[in-house]
RNA sequence: AAAGCAGGCCGCCUUAUCGCUUCGCCCUAGGCGAAGAGGAAAGUCCGGGCACCAUAGGGAAGCAUAGCGGUUAACAACCGUCGUCCGUCAUUGACGGAUAGGACAAGUGCAGCAGAAAGUAUGUACAGGUAAGGCUGUAGUGAAACCAGGUAAACUCUAUGCGGUGAAAUGCCACGUAAACCUGUGUUCGAGGGUUCCCGCCCGAUACAGGAGGGUAGGCAGAUUGAAUAUGUUGGUAACGGCAUAUCUAGAUAAAUGAUAAGGCCCAAUUUAAUUUGGGAACAGAACCCGGCUUACAGGCCUGCUUUUUAU
């Protein structure tokens, strides 16, 4: 089992998101929502954490939600890598406007993972 | 011991598992080791370093500072001291606190109550005086009544200082494209541009301005060895400086420094104590680097002074 996350399945490409943003589908279920399309050749799936400025006016606050979301998106990533070839560019929006609790963060990304792999193969 | 005031310091810890960033070593796509947020990293309010610009010169404007002396790379910061004001003890001093503190004899403006009148002065009563007259004195109101009046955190004046931009600066490498097209202007008789404004100066030709459209948006340097930190010693009332020894102490870039579990510890609620439940602690996240200022801050510790109580 590999569940590390390392720079290169991080999304910084500002093309990529923009394109994510324009033409991405998605799915939410709360406190999230997952912005998705298939990647590009020969790039593996890359991942990217937000949390709006407006919901949380606090640098700390936003910090603590994003490192949170990766820990858990880092965790559950197995689920849509392990079998189907198709690679992805993923955004995960948090627009609770409460701090959330991890272990519920943690259940609610496994869905949508589920959900993503179900949808796409 | 308690309370108050002033100053200074700390501001969760340990272990395990799974991860992130940088560096080093094995020797390669993995493993091992080391290091990894703050006192304010915040606000971006001052001052520097550093870099670039087509010289940065004069005048005006603007901004800042304002007893005196010192510290500093520099400052609007800091230290000392004098003056002024306030408080306490007390009696002409001591202690503590505050203080943007140059000029009102250039001009302009402003001034509550009281008072006839508050800046173009001059009413009443009494006394004196004159050719005549607030011409002179006293009384009365007020902090102040003509005195070169008071007031500049009022305009203003004086002295001194200030070129602009700001790490998205700047340099190099790689990749890509369009030195293409349309319109206008222009090449020493100067288009256009820089300097806040004026003068002056400077740049300037395969150029400049506009239109429509195309490409890139990666890497390295800048960038963490510095007005550095710690200890000792020494000069100075102090701010701060000298010398010696030791140390290397984040370097990310869609932005690492974390997540989870257990225990300790702290706080809140419950309770006779125990226990149980909740929170992880307050304010808050480096972004070129320093020196200050301002603002936010749960809880704890230390020092000094004052008061009260207890003991001697």
């Amino acid at each position: 089992m590999n569940f590390r996350f390392p720079k290169h399945e991080k999304l910084k490409s500002t093309k990529t998101i923009e394109r994510l943003f324009a033409q991405g589908k998605s799915f939410s279920k709360f406190p999230l929502k997952l912005i998705f399309l298939p990647q590009e050749l020969e790039k593996p799936t890359q991942a990217s954490f937000a949390v709006p400025k407006r919901s949380f006016k606090s640098a700390v606050d936003r910090n603590r939600i994003k490192r949170q979301l990766r820990e858990a998106y880092r965790l559950h990533k197995p689920l849509i890598i392990a079998n189907n070839g198709k690679n992805f560019a993923l955004i995960f929006l948090y627009f609770s406007k409460d701090k959330p609790k991890y272990a519920e963060l943690e259940k609610v990304m496994a869905t949508l993972l589920k959900k993503l792999r179900d949808e796409t193969t």
